[in-house]
DNA sequence: ATGCAAATGCGAATCATTTGCAAATAAGTA
DNA sequence: TACTTATTTGCAAATGATTCGCATTTGCAT
């Protein structure tokens, strides 16, 4: 099972292994795309853990102060998004008609960054990037 | 006097021309980078204006509704910011230590976009980037 | 098992933003 | 210029996301 798994991973980044941690880091495991702590929150009641919002905030807090999860305000709306930072970098795609949101892998960044440094003298740390736009099915809709 | 330009400008978009909207308007032309509702209010009542934070909103509102100007949530700290939509695309650099907000004209996208489209099925519409690292001062003060 | 520091339950507080309604104002028209 | 009407603003109160405080519980090292 995962739970062990957590536990290590927990471990190593040096954040106490609690039950309500696990149960956050599950929902975010099988999000693939940020979600708000609301949701999180919804989720788990469905499966009736007794959870409390707030715990949940902690949680992500903590999550993402040690660079387990990303907080963003992708869309904008007063309401903070979370992602599992699994991978490196990644970047979102936002459908601005039904608010699904694609990864995108490519970055083309890198060369960029190199020369904003040296123009600017802004020691860059990292970047964000969102792409708006209509998904597929969408624009196929606009259509009709 | 900048009065009359403000109403023509206004008028031109569709926005009925106010006193506190032309406070508002000026407010966002003195700054270079995105400011706070809350920013915008202090500023004018550092003035003697007489004016009330929802006014504000009300105002910013409209005004991003009609493409003036641009609302983003760039601090990620739970604040709104807004910038006059003045020139074409703009992306900024923020100091992760004083905060401070940097333009950056240059915009790598174009070609970017173009790939993605025809990759993903994805009707790019537009994109937001932002930069985070340390500008030359703070970088100067961390080494103290 | 025992003890202690850290996490959680729970409610209440806070902060940004929105809303409702009455009074004031902009802008066209007579 | 005065009148009319739709829109905007003053102001207060509501809302919604997020944080905080404190008592209780839990995870983990001894």
């Amino acid at each position: 099972m995962e739970i062990s798994s957590d536990k290590e991973f927990l471990n190593e980044k040096g954040i106490k292994n609690t039950k309500k941690r696990g149960m956050v880091l599950d929902i975010l495991k099988k999000s693939d795309s940020p979600v708000t702590a609301e949701y999180i929150y919804l989720r788990l009641k469905e499966e009736n853990a007794q959870v409390w919002l707030s715990t949940i905030y902690r949680t992500l807090e903590v999550l993402t102060s040690k660079g387990v999860v990303t907080k963003s305000n992708i869309m904008n709306d007063g309401k903070a998004s979370y992602e599992l930072n699994n991978s490196q970098h990644k970047h979102h795609m936002v459908c601005m008609s039904c608010s699904r949101m694609v990864p995108v892998d490519d970055c083309p960044f890198e060369e960029f960054e190199k020369q904003l440094c040296k123009k600017t003298g802004f020691e860059v740390k990292s970047h964000k990037l969102e792409i708006y736009g209509y998904c597929p099915m969408c624009k196929k809709k606009e259509k009709d």
